[in-house]
DNA sequence: TGGCAAGCGTACGCTACCGTATGGCGGCGC
DNA sequence: GCGCCGCCATACGGTAGCGTACGCTTGCCA
């Protein structure tokens, strides 16, 4: 998965943002414990001599991750959770199915790879509170536009990326065969306003 | 957190299991990655010579720390629930209220670091399998005594769980400081049957 | 009271890393 | 063609940690 593989006899010169995306895909495989500037470097096919180079010091390295993955996450929020009138029902299933843990792997990966770090390092967990403050209102909007009350709107946006955080981390592909029936019943619940939680249409 | 610290002049000799609790306390502070039989020992106030003596290697504790987890879990299943007949919808909530994030912080931590141990190890992932099986069957009990269809019961239980779970890793604290109330209202949506999937009375 | 073994200390070699200092090399401007 | 700078290699010192070999006590039991 090495970007810019050493194969070739001369390879290209890299730039902060090689390091950056290799980085991450490290993070996501073995966690931030195993991002190591030796180990990427070796990957390269270069020394760390040319790390140094790009970055101060490995924490450098840590932050500017950091921050592509929040630009990045921030980017796909906008993309994937505009209201489009008529259509938020299906995009809110959209939103779960994307999470899906037998599509979007490398996704999920780095989901959980940040979240873990962010329970030790204060950085990270700005960054992932940033993140989540995002989704959780474009969700909310979603609801809201689908005759939800405004409270209700947020209680179950939490619910929708707590499911689907939690999900990608349960091992209950052997619980029964027909898990994913299951999961459409579990994401047509989170997103289908009860009876009695809609909002009174002003009359 | 030191089980038996080197306060006194004369510490008691350390057992198999001394190593594993503190093993677990480091395990839920800084993963596995973290636990480190050097580190074990200075806390203990001991050289990693007495470690040696009780594990074969660092894998044997490893071992021995899925295993104790694993039988915790499964003793605290059956302990927290058995049906009682009447109070299923009681005990479902009080399933989810165990693991909220502002009450037994140290339980929370241990569970996602055993499952961010399972994503990269496939010895801690069968243990987290197992775990998960026994609380997924359970919580069906519990919901197919509240007269909920088999199928909706288990998608149901695996909701709650990928719930409890996703809840402990999101940062929503600063999201609305009415959580607490979204909490509860999440956790009666969950165990709550909606109208036309209780199962059919048998006339 | 001698011996034995459980429990631990000491000391060692080894690997994997981090960060730094400094040297080399190729391409580009002039 | 000369110098300079971007990019990388080399080499070094230092730390943390694993596992091993072996030596030292303490208590127990014959």
């Amino acid at each position: 998965m090495t970007v810019k593989p050493a194969s070739g006899r001369q390879r290209a010169a890299l730039d902060r943002n090689d390091w950056i995306q290799a980085a991450i895909e490290i993070l996501a495989e073995n966690g931030v414990q195993g991002v190591r500037v030796e180990v990427l470097a070796k990957d390269f096919g270069v020394t760390k001599g040319s790390f140094y180079w790009h970055f101060k010091d490995r924490q450098d390295l840590f932050d500017a991750v950091l921050e592509t993955w929040r630009d990045g996450r921030i980017r796909d929020i906008d993309k994937q959770s505009v209201s489009v009138p008529g259509r938020e029902h299906e995009q809110l299933l959209h939103l779960i199915d994307v999470y899906s843990a037998t599509r979007n792997r490398r996704g999920i990966a780095i989901e959980l790879a940040v979240r873990e770090w962010a329970r030790r390092d204060p950085r990270a967990a700005a960054i992932v509170e940033e993140v989540d403050h995002w989704r959780l209102e474009r969700t909310r909007q979603l609801f809201v536009a689908l005759g939800v009350a405004d409270d209700e709107a947020k209680s179950r946006s939490v619910l929708l990326y707590a499911y689907v955080f939690g999900q990608s981390l349960m091992a209950c592909e052997h619980y029964d065969p027909r898990l994913a029936d299951f999961r459409r019943r579990i994401a047509e619940l989170i997103v289908t306003p009860t009876a009695g939680v809609t909002q009174a249409s002003p009359c």
